[in-house]
DNA sequence: TTAAGTGCAAAATCTTTGCAAATGT
DNA sequence: ACATTTGCAAAGATTTTGCACTTAA
């Protein structure tokens, strides 16, 4: 049984080839990526109806993360082996390239300690930084 | 003439009520606001698609900031002095509160230096925090 | 066998566009 | 007077819901 079978059983979910297929796009792609590349991916192999419902079945799991880019689009990846249902960590910088729209996840970089005004209870800590990708920043620079 | 006709003169806007009435409702408030606040506070003084455009226009000319919340539904905010037509200066923290949505701009809270990998230009921060706001803590405290 | 998942149709939102009428300067 | 802005109608885009059919276990 393959990688993403195994992930599906964890997380109690039946293996049908919608949940395969996107998970398998998803673990490809070394950014996060948006419900509109999946569709265009997936063609009429899935229903996108189907699709928005496994997006957000995976999310509940744990099994991704989703991330809202400067339009405030949803971008998933798959999750670390941290993530359950219950609790997401996710606790890393996001670079949002304005030219390609890519989000990267820099697992490397961590998140800075931050004190809250009393009475504010923080849960997750999102830090985003926008500007333009290393392989933008290179088109970019042949050009000239 | 007050403060929000000033405003709009400085950008070379005229001044015309439904953005009067936007500038004066966002002004009264201490949080960064959304489309449908607006939308339900104006009523039918403001046509739905004049909202939008007013919106647009402030936020392009350096009059509002669009801060996305956990949703990726944009909130709006008046800029500082410093912002401009051409770059947007909101580098301080936001907390977005799980239960009354609530999108709190902590001015005082400024963002930690960042460095990131190699080729990628950084534009804009912006941090983040989804918690549970004072006013919700309290109110959650009161009913144990 | 049957609970879970899918696909289709249709509804509900949300946002944009085009254009004529109204308004600010 | 005239460019800008507004309001209305309509189109587009995105997301959700209901329900009958299919499929995984």
């Amino acid at each position: 049984m393959d990688r993403y079978a195994k992930l599906l059983e964890k997380h109690g979910l039946s293996k049908t080839p919608p949940r395969l297929n996107v998970l398998s796009i998803l673990a490809s792609r070394e950014v996060a990526t948006p419900e509109s590349f999946l569709e265009k991916k997936l063609g009429d192999r899935v229903d996108r109806v189907t699709l928005y419902r496994t997006l957000k079945t995976f999310e509940e799991k744990g099994i991704l993360h989703k991330i809202l880019d400067q339009n405030g689009t949803a971008n998933y990846a798959v999750c670390s082996e941290k993530c359950s249902e219950h609790k997401h960590y996710d606790e890393h910088l996001h670079f949002n390239c304005v030219v390609c729209n890519k989000v990267y996840c820099m697992d490397e970089i961590k998140l800075p300690p931050i004190k809250l005004p009393k009475g504010f209870k923080p849960g997750s800590i999102n830090l985003t930084v926008t500007g333009t990708c290393r392989q933008c920043e290179r088109k970019a620079g042949s050009k000239h």
